[in-house]
DNA sequence: CTACAATCTCAAGCTCACTTGAGGTCAAGA
DNA sequence: TCTTGACCTCAAGTGAGCTTGAGATTGTAG
C-alpha cells in the first residue's frame, strides 16, 4: 500500500526543480502546508507540485515571497484547487503583467525622448522620476514590488 | 575663489537624491572616481550628477551595480561626457528595455493559454520554462539580470 | 535486522545594496 | 581662533531568499 498520492520532500524537489531546502523554506514562510508522516517527515500532496510551479512563475515576475503567499491565500485550503481556482489566479497575474509591460513601455518612450537630448539631468529628465520608477519595475533587493521607493531625498 | 565646478559629497547627495553613504558605496564599487581635496575629502565633478542619475535609472531597470559599472565603462574617463556619449548609452539601455518588454509579452501570451487550461503543471506548461524566466525578468536577489538561473534541476 | 539514503531541526553563512555607528578629521563662518 | 557641521574610515548590521553544516532520526531495500 504505497501512498501514491503523497510525496516526500525529495520527490517534490525533483518534480519542481526546486531544492529541498527551498521547499522547507517556503513551508516555513507559509507558501505550503505540509502534512507529516508518523515519524515526522513532510508529506506533500500532488497539488503542491502545481502550487510550487506557480511560486516559480510568480517569482519570475518579481513577486516577493510574501506577495506570493497573499495570492496563494486565495486558493482553497483543504481540497485540491480546481482549474477555475488556478484560472482566477492566472488572471490576477495577468493584471500584474499588463501593468509592468505598460510601465516599461512608458519608460521606453521617455528614453526615446532622452536619446535625442542626451539629458539625464535631474528633474528635467522625465526618466528621473521616483514615482514611475517604483511602480515600473520591482528590481533591486531593497524595493521589490513597491515595498518602498529608495529614499527619494 | 569658490571652486564652483567641484562638489562635496553632501551637495552631490542633495542634487541626486541619493544618500551620502550610497555615493561612497558607489565610488567603492567603481561607478564613480572621486577626486580628493587637500584634506582628503571627496570632490566630485558636475558631470557626476548625470552619472548618478543614470545609475538610478539603470537600477530602476533592474540592472545590478556591476552591470551598470560595465555600461559606464563606455564613458570617457577624463573629459565630461558629451550628449553623444550619453546617447549611445541610452540606446544600449533601450535595447535592454526592448528585450524585457518582449519577454514579458511572451510570458503574457503563454499565460493566456494557461488561463484556459489552468494547467501550471510541470513541463506541460509553457510558462514553466527556466530559460525564458531567467531572460525575462531580473527579480530575486539571487539572480538579478541573468546572473545565474535558479538551479533548474 | 541491518545498512544506508533520505529526512529532520537548528544555527550560521552568503550575496546584494546599502545603512548605522564609533571615533576621529576638515573647513568655513563668527 | 574657535566652533560646528560636514566629512573621513572601518566594522558591523539589515533583509530577502536561500544554502550549508552538524548531529540526530526515519524509512526502506536486501
Amino acid at each position: 500500500m504505497h501512498a501514491d498520492d503523497v510525496l516526500p520532500i525529495g520527490t517534490l524537489a525533483r518534480r519542481t526543480g526546486l531544492s529541498v531546502s527551498a521547499i522547507r523554506y517556503y513551508e516555513e514562510r507559509g507558501l505550503l502546508t505540509g502534512l507529516r508522516s508518523a515519524g515526522g517527515q513532510r508529506r506533500f500532496r500532488r497539488s503542491d507540485i502545481r502550487r510550487l510551479s506557480f511560486v516559480r512563475i510568480a517569482q519570475g515576475l518579481g513577486l516577493s515571497i510574501e506577495g506570493i503567499a497573499e495570492i496563494l491565500a486565495g486558493l482553497p485550503q483543504g481540497r485540491t484547487p480546481t482549474a477555475e481556482d488556478w484560472g482566477r489566479i492566472s488572471r490576477d497575474i495577468r493584471t500584474v503583467l499588463d501593468a509592468r509591460i505598460a510601465a516599461l513601455e512608458r519608460t521606453r518612450d521617455k528614453l526615446d525622448g532622452c536619446i535625442g537630448c542626451g539629458c539625464l539631468s535631474l528633474k528635467t529628465c522625465a526618466l528621473y522620476n521616483p514615482g514611475d520608477r517604483a511602480a515600473g519595475f520591482g528590481a533591486g533587493p531593497r524595493w521589490v514590488m513597491g515595498d518602498r521607493p529608495p529614499s527619494a531625498d
